[in-house]
DNA sequence: GGATTTCGGTACCGATCGGTACCGTCTTGT
DNA sequence: ACAAGACGGTACCGATCGGTACCGAAATCC
């Protein structure tokens, strides 16, 4: 028998939300397309609701997991996001944000799915914090600066799905890369190792 | 006779559309909330994927027209397009940018709705431009800046979404008046009446 | 004032929406 | 080997989707 019918479900869901939009997709295509019985999937779903909280929770710690291996393997600077966003940004299938764009479908604040997309959105700015902290910034400040990174993040991943190209994502790392000129890390704090100043 | 039913489903579907999303509103509900009859609608839009056109193209002129003119009421510097923002983001009903949405929503880019919120950036690009421009930067630096500056406008837009707060308007500012500060205007072109040095 | 146009209301269309119930089958754990 | 559970397929449900056809009333134009 064909294994895990959740699991096809879950794949299936996410990229077809991903591709073409959470409404535009219903039921049907999905079980169509992951080739799951009507039954299975209310077996394992209560509704389409569910579906989408379960497809958003799952790719909400895939992504993470994904930016900070990326960001690891880059050199762990704080800017290192922005190439691993051009990485997202120039495959075939970049389509944005995923989490922007359930809350943009998603109007109601209060719905579970939107929720779960403004907390990917939190924990990515706490993450991009814990890079500037490491770097030698003191909390409060790494707080601010993430904070105004993860706008640039924002802004580099509309502009790239509007205009298809991966540019944006070097445009807002030239952006922070002044916010952080402008602001040197606390006292000796930061690593004794890190490179010169060619990046980051 | 009530008049112009056109108007009316214009004015109807443009609050819906944007407070609900273009997928999430039915023609039933448009009709129901106009107050204009099933036949009156189809006479004057082929469908509803016209109307959507019809909203955006009017809501384009629309937003850029107010822009400019409260741009020129604050000052006319380039960086007042981020407290024009601010005051958008403080409405009651903000719920982001309506062509970004449209784009999220409607996810095949050869699609007329797409195509109209597309070309709606690029004007308010052409815009952001020209004002710098009128400071006195070379057209080409002047349209390299506009680029990053709309990159800052549009994160203001998705952070101050996700978190309802204006705030962001205000963060995206200073970004960009680092941006202006780090490059000067080109050789004494700028507006000899220009005020010192305080904004912009 | 009469004709034309625009209007609102309703009935109806096929298609699709999310969701439920039931079926026979195949795999797996013991 | 056998029972238990997970599976795919199908029929069906009420509701809603976008869209068409037709009607009588009301306002406008000549």
């Amino acid at each position: 028998m064909a294994t895990h019918a959740r699991a096809r479900l879950l794949d299936t869901a996410e990229a077809l939300f991903y591709a073409e939009g959470i409404r535009a997709v219903g039921v049907e295509r999905i079980l169509a397309e992951s080739g799951v019985g009507r039954a299975s999937f209310y077996r394992h779903f209560t509704g389409k609701d569910a579906l989408v909280v379960a497809v958003l929770t799952r790719r909400d710690r895939a992504w993470r997991d994904w930016l900070a291996d990326r960001v690891t393997a880059l050199g762990g600077r704080p800017l290192d996001v922005f190439d691993a966003l051009a990485e997202r940004f120039a495959r075939a299938d970049f389509r944005g944000c995923a989490f922007i764009n359930t809350m943009v479908e998603t109007a109601d604040p209060d719905s579970p799915a939107h929720r779960v997309a403004a907390a990917h959105k939190q924990q990515v700015v706490d993450y991009v914090a814990a890079l500037l902290a490491d770097r030698g910034h003191p909390a409060d400040r790494a707080a601010a600066l993430a904070h105004r990174i993860v706008l640039l993040m924002d802004g580099a991943i509309v502009t790239a799905l509007r205009e298809g190209t991966p540019a944006p994502a070097a445009e807002a790392r030239t952006i922070a890369a002044a916010l952080l000129a402008a602001e040197p890390p606390g006292p000796g704090l930061e690593d004794p190792c890190a490179e010169p100043a060619a990046r980051g």
